[in-house]
DNA sequence: AGAAAAAAGTTCATATCTGATTTTTGCAAT
DNA sequence: ATTGCAAAAATCAGATATGAACTTTTTTCT
């Protein structure tokens, strides 16, 4: 019944009641509610900058009797978790567009009210300025890397998807050089591979931006950018709308700096597109 | 230089620091900031359920001098807009945060405002029923029928992806039966290989959902349910987030009527995905 | 077991926020 | 110009949130 995401849980229904300090620390939790088992209230409240008192309140207003009793839940449901693999909540009777709608567009403006200026600023240089890119995407987030190559083919000729299906990808990844650049994504579930991926690039001297979910605590050392998009939802499945929309940004933000060369190109698609239409709709 | 989102910039950059009462204001108007130069500061606080008084205070703090300046630039925006139409790629300069984030706010709402309730139910209701299903998205909606996939893998056991990169279309496509349920996706360009595939499932007598985003009176024929998600944004690329964001409820939908057989079925896959987790790290 | 140390919980004065009320402003009609 | 009126801004008292200092509980070490 109860798992990690508990706390989590309890943090997202009730955020949009907190005052500005717990919402400080909310935000701190979120990013990885697994510190609550690791650090005391002192140090997590000294990190989020409010004080003591303000995180015994926080930890009263999710329900529990304090701190102690959030530790206690969270370190149970860390053992728990190995011997029962956790099923993400399905809310009973049907989920309401409007509900759903709602917590989609909240999704979307937390993320961007998250996302810091200078980091989109230098994600975008590092993409310009990259001799090659690399995409890279496992299991669940495959789609969002295809998604992330079919915006940048249309600006940089030269792509590669990692994994490509069919070629192991310790191979097609060996040829990766220090002035190249890697987009990789980890908003699913955590993933070994894409840690190894990470590792080699910055072995590498390659660059890394990595795009992700607010649980990421161990995959932080080694993206020289991080972006992140929340994606817990309503729903029985995690939400990538805010993801999606957020390399969406990105790649436009690519598309306006690289300027002339990126409309030429698109001009360049264009006129191929329409000559294969003229071409199937003669062979009709 | 001024656009209709200076404000939604400024909301964004300072939503940190605003109380809650401002907060739940900010909310309403990033939703669409267009209600600014509509409606009364009166009107919009009792909308928001917050006094008057906190409205004011909410535009001061974004640094106009009182509501009447927010709304005058707001209107100069609006007829400027008019004035200049639209330059549909790259506008001059760099897209900032915050209207590309009022553009897909408004993408998500209209979408889901123009969303027929029973048409959702009865694509669920063709989900749940069908003997096989598949997934259909050709070039720019690869990605998207990719999300779905990945979805309804979590919930069907079988799920048939159209085109399976390597194997000819029609081969695969023949073994379509009529209670089967076909779940197609036109977001992108209009592509003649997606209409074959409605027509040879209608002829087969399969049901079709159709996901797209044009009205597109011709592709009418032939699908029984049709859902439409905006796709065109300020951004060179069109924007799939509300069609994901889109698919994404629906199958959510899909699962919670599914029920507990769906449960079980996450539960399975959560107990592989442990066990590989073990086998791997134990290997390491 | 008992003292020392550390962490959690509590209290209270201060600062901040909020909505009802009052005052001012802008605008139209005369 | 003046008046009337509706809407916006300022005011203020009550409510709420916050951090520093303080007390209690738990842990640790001898």
């Amino acid at each position: 019944m109860h798992n990690t995401s508990h706390i989590a849980q309890r943090l997202l229904t009730t955020y949009d009641d907190m005052p500005r300090g717990e919402r400080k620390l909310a935000d701190l939790l979120l990013e990885d509610v697994g510190v609550v088992g690791q650090f005391t209230a002192a140090d997590l409240a000294e990190q989020a900058g409010v004080s003591k008192a303000t995180a015994a309140r926080l930890f009263r207003r999710l329900g529990y009797g304090g701190y102690r009793d959030a530790q206690r839940e969270i370190r149970e449901a860390r053992s728990a978790e190995l011997a029962a693999p956790q099923v993400p909540a399905l809310s009973g009777g049907t989920l309401s567009p409007g509900e759903y709608l709602d917590a989609e567009v909240k999704h979307l403006v937390r993320s961007f009210e998250a996302l810091p200026a200078d980091q989109v600023t230098e994600a975008v240089q590092m993409l310009c300025a990259a001799a090659k890119l690399w995409v890279v995407g496992f299991g669940e987030d495959y789609p969002l890397a295809l998604f992330a190559r079919a915006m940048l083919i249309k600006v940089f000729p030269d792509i590669r998807m990692i994994p490509l299906s069919g070629f192991p990808v310790p191979e097609e990844f060996a040829s990766i050089k220090p002035a190249d650049t890697v987009l990789a994504f980890g908003v699913g579930r955590r993933n070994p591979e894409l840690r190894n991926i990470i590792g080699s690039s910055r072995r590498a001297g390659a660059k890394i931006i990595l795009v992700t979910n607010t649980l990421a605590p161990g995959d932080k050392r080694g993206a020289d950018v991080i972006l992140r998009g929340r994606s817990d939802g309503p729903t029985l499945f995690g939400s990538m709308t805010a993801p999606v929309s957020l390399i969406t940004y990105l790649c436009a933000r690519v598309a306006s700096r690289t300027g002339d060369s990126a409309v030429q190109r698109l001009q360049h698609i264009e006129s191929i597109h329409s000559q294969w239409a003229e071409e199937s709709s003669s062979n009709e």
